[in-house]
DNA sequence: CCGATAATGTTCAATATTGAACAATAAAGT
DNA sequence: ACTTTATTGTTCAATATTGAACATTATCGG
């Protein structure tokens, strides 16, 4: 190999994925900042909007949906708990499954995290046509799905 | 607070950032798994990839193009450089700065890495017309610019 | 030249994330 | 009923990442 073969960032779309990639970075950076002031931090905050939405999720599920492992929740579902952000209650029917649920505080803290999240992305994507979010929406949905699907093929923990 | 505020995903642009989020925590997932064969993570590609652009790059300079602290790089770069990848050297002018250079090996490894990543890129993106390709590129090029001004405005380690 | 200030890299403790091994429970096959 | 297999959550060690405190070296103002 030599520096004559084909560099990556020759190819479009890769540059176009590496800008997409650090423009992701970067928002994570600036919504930890502006979410430091509820003293939470964005997986914390991914795990709460889950709640708010799906009430009565198990931790199983929970993982599939934020894409890491059960024993990430394990980890922090506990300190959520101590918190008093949560709250998790075993499943009648099935004794393995614990079912989780927002506390009255955690519904205030998901409420006003979410409004800082929003209100971040709404202000730097303000510049942005409507229709290019849509579209770049769009493609993103579809890449979501063909990546979703390698990485169910070769994993043991089916998603 | 009640339920009948506006929540997130009523905006679009929300939504649209989230499925952002999402496609490259999963193709962070999959480039992980796409790279094992070579003994590397991402964090370790990323930085021979500047290295193979920036050769003689300072260990600071690299963390500010990866969005990373210094320590990171304290951490990451003796082990790349036992592992043989890398060479840090001091600089001649300036005895505190060390200058980074790739191995024969490590430019052999980066080079089969980026050709890995480049192809997982290239296939998953192959459905998007180039014209998305690039206006989305567009896109995220003026996102990066504003939250880098966000992060480095009350940021102490200048940027 | 000298003292103050800044820049560079290192160390350390705290936190997050992962995968593997495990215990308890449920479901399926016989 | 009973054995096997699968699922759920936990624990643990390994690794990554961060920010603060620090030592060394440069730079700037007098």
């Amino acid at each position: 190999m030599n520096k004559n073969q084909s560099l990556p960032w020759d190819h479009p779309r890769f540059r176009s994925w590496i800008a997409v990639a650090r423009a992701c970075q970067l928002m994570q950076t600036v919504l930890t900042r502006e979410l430091a002031e509820l003293d939470i931090k964005p997986p914390h905050l991914d795990i709460l909007i889950n709640l708010y939405r799906f009430e009565g999720i198990s931790q199983q599920e929970l993982a599939r949906k934020l894409l890491v492992g059960r024993s990430n929740m394990s980890m922090a579902l506990p300190q959520m708990e101590k918190r008093g952000l949560i709250e998790r209650r075993g499943d009648s029917k099935d004794k393995r499954v614990l079912r989780l649920y927002l506390t009255e505080e955690g519904r205030a803290v998901t409420e006003a995290a979410m409004g800082i999240q929003t209100a971040l992305i709404e202000r730097t994507l303000s510049s942005e046509p409507l229709d290019q979010c849509m579209a770049m929406a769009e493609s993103m949905e579809r890449l979501i799905v063909t990546l979703q699907s390698e990485v169910r093929e070769d994993s043991r923990e089916p998603v």
